[in-house]
DNA sequence: TCACTAATGTACGAACTAGTACGTTAGCTA
DNA sequence: TAGCTAACGTACTAGTTCGTACATTAGTGA
């Protein structure tokens, strides 16, 4: 998230669009993050920018609309990480690895995005579905996936008839969860999924599974 | 959830605290689960109840109380459920497909529930940490992993060391994402993870899964 | 049956909150 | 450099929302 922590004025200027506009956008990301999309406070919101609540109506309309620009930036983000993704030098299995590996990194690096998927469910997924940039938008990442199952099934390695839609919910099952639901898991079970120490026996424990279930020996169908 | 439907008076009693109490637990549960904590609306609580407002501060104290009466109600009803438990009788394999069903099935049948688990998680688990009923209530599911995964291990058959709360959090991420994420998820990728049609799919998607993990034959660690 | 209290209803207030009317100025362009 | 407009600030309002003061009654136990 490009933050704006710049003393005043930015490339000279005071008065900076782009600027404003993502200053705005940074901080209703962390508000809206942090407190749902009712509980967060566009009065807030302003008084953390170096801008007024007016210039959040001026710019995106309103609450609900800033709330929709915010996830439309938060999804962007995510998928731009998806298009550096490159494993068509490895083997479908070690590609497979990888790419749970980065979708396991990327969630436990974005926990506002994480939250903020987690309340657009909450309210139905309905702006997402009224954004025009983002309806339907699909996810690099599938693609990928799709070429390295083909190339998995058509070789034998890989027995599970799985398509790619399903393989990404399962893998981004574990990687949401974990970040997701830390907090009544921690207080439930007491054990803290993203504990720092833990990281890495999760991330081979999301490899393992992904790859246990492509590879398992599957009685007749 | 013990839905009270009935006309007026139940039990030929006008004034019945324990059915007032649970028609608004009931009310609350809908109320929160489709808007969120700070969405919900303590009046709109009151309105589709037979009883007022007054009542719910009569009761409960206050919307915070109220709310954790409600996730204190939902975590009971699992739990409950999961003490029906019964798979002493079968092998390892046939145990844990069968646990990882049942969880399966309870997160498709109670998808209020996992809306207030997200809700609680946006706001940090700080109504269940404060609940003396739920802090690390864990569940009666982790007793029976716990002895299945022993089995297993114990026999061979099951090659990976795991324990039973990662466990429980691989079969859970599966169940839960389906469920709390099937809006944003349905928008962007044009799949239905909660249609009828697929449940069986997805059921045994999942079985497949934790089975493939834990029966895979590994590299030496 | 009488009195006492748990249970309930009504009406209201104080604080908050999204949104706006109106006024001002920086910076570009002709 | 004059003027025009995009960018910005202040002050306010209308409506909402949690919570409560006060009044009332059903049911129970003595």
């Amino acid at each position: 998230m490009t933050s704006v922590e710049e003393p005043a004025q930015t490339n000279g200027r005071l008065r900076d669009a782009a600027r404003t506009r993502a200053e705005i956008l940074d901080v209703a990301t962390q508000e809206f993050a942090r407190a749902g999309y009712d509980g967060a406070r566009v009065d807030e919101i302003a008084a953390r920018t170096r801008t007024t609540k007016r210039m959040i109506y001026y710019y995106f309309g309103g609450k609900e609309q800033l709330f929709t620009a915010v996830l439309e930036r938060a999804y962007g983000v995510i998928r731009e990480a998806e298009q550096q993704l490159d494993v068509e030098h490895l083997d479908p299995v070690a590609a497979i690895r990888r790419l749970a590996e980065l979708t396991f990194d990327h969630h436990e690096q974005h926990p506002d995005f994480i939250r903020l998927v987690s309340i657009e469910n909450i309210h139905g997924a309905e702006h997402i579905a009224a954004s025009a940039k983002l309806g339907r938008m699909g996810s690099p990442a599938l693609e990928v996936i799709r070429r390295i199952l083909a190339a998995g099934q058509e070789s034998g390695l890989f027995t599970a008839d799985v398509d790619a839609v399903d393989l990404h919910a399962m893998i981004s099952s574990f990687c949401f969860f974990r970040v997701a639901n830390r907090h009544t898991f921690g207080v439930l079970f007491g054990r803290d999924l993203v504990d720092p120490a833990q990281r890495g026996h999760y991330r081979a424990m999301l490899g393992d599974m992904v790859i246990a279930y492509l590879t398992a020996e599957r009685a007749a169908d």
